[in-house]
DNA sequence: TCACTTATGTATCGTTCGGTATAAATGTAG
DNA sequence: CTACATTTATACCGAACGATACATAAGTGA
């Protein structure tokens, strides 16, 4: 049996995409439902939103679970054992940069941008501080992994290690927003790793 | 001749600072008047906020200038020539680490934070996305001056290298929000600050 | 056909937003 | 004292906020 009653005018999943680009470039507080409902299917109106969607705050969870499923994915390579640390680290930055920087998007990472104004303490949702924190947990896995595999150095400072590539990574958010351009964040990723290679044992 | 009238009952300058904390935690948008009213000498109304400020927005300007003469004198060693490149990089980087933890103050730099929604257009008022490209500008000067010294290698990747120190600089201020000890930003510093000896000629 | 389910359009809810009109209060200058 | 200048408190403005009530439209199942 098909889904009954009405059905729906507008492409869910392609509102999803538009709601998801808009919490990106503004931030959740700064999104208002108008620009939503505006930006929606060439809009729709509010009891659409709402029987749809539930809420903003609902509709901002459903948003962070599709960007962590999809562009949030570039850091992924920081938790693949399979993969040698130092490979994992420049996987991550290099495609971080790199996605930041595409057209089709709001420039910058979701995860990163959201430090200030979104807090929606709702239960079981993933926050943009969570995974960051899950992020900077994958880092200095691969640093750790490192030296236990004697890659780097048994002196090496892995809160610190941590610490400049979180750091940096984060950063490049602010970079892609003010409009430097992918090459430069790309070449930058290459001055970072020579870190790594000092580093080395 | 003092000044005429019925004199103002709270600091204007400590109400300044209390707007600059209130900004500086939540964001220009996210910044309500009424947190500023409530927040400002333990509550002030309407009228007063307005004859002493002229508007959010101006208040926003006048809060933003003085966070730049204060606070935001941290990085100022990068546009002194007097300093070593090297130095000049690092003391900008190990101020603004510790400022950027200090209590008293809330956590992160508010140029840096202010990367989403505070999008003022107002003539005239230094925005911190101006601020931002200025300290990209004399992270870049330190690099180029450090070339022509003979300090690093003529084949230095000047812009690479600008974006490294600057994406790892605008980092900190995530790292501080998300409650990074100060210890571990200082001790990422050194490791970043090896990337300077690396280009060494 | 008729009940049922879901979405839609119109109109509106109460709240908060940034910002003001008005008049009383409180100081200085003469 | 009076005249003036400025801040104060009370009350309120229109607009936008997030969210809903209600009736109607458009589909399914029997």
């Amino acid at each position: 049996m098909a889904q009954m009653g009405r059905p729906r005018t507008f492409d869910r999943q392609a509102a999803l995409e538009q709601a998801m680009h808009l919490f990106w470039e503004h931030g959740y507080e700064a999104t208002s439902l108008s620009q939503l409902k505006a930006g929606i299917a060439g809009g729709i109106s509010a009891p659409s939103f709402y029987a749809a969607f539930g809420s903003k705050e609902a509709l901002y969870n459903e948003v962070m679970a599709l960007y962590l499923q999809t562009h949030g994915r570039v850091t992924e390579s920081l938790f693949d054992d399979t993969l040698p640390p130092r490979e994992a680290i420049e996987l991550a930055l290099r495609r971080s940069a790199k996605m930041q920087c595409e057209a089709g998007h709001p420039r910058g990472c979701m995860v990163a941008l959201g430090v200030i104004g979104v807090c929606t303490p709702q239960e079981g949702a993933t926050l943009p501080s969570e995974n960051r924190q899950r992020t900077r947990e994958g880092i200095r896995a691969c640093i750790e992994r490192a030296i236990a595999d004697g890659e780097l150095a048994g002196d090496t400072d892995v809160q610190a290690l941590t610490s400049a590539y979180d750091s940096f990574l984060l950063g490049l958010s602010t970079l892609a927003r003010d409009g430097i351009e992918h090459s430069a964040l790309d070449a930058a990723v290459t001055q970072v790793m020579k870190l790594w290679d000092g580093c080395r044992r």
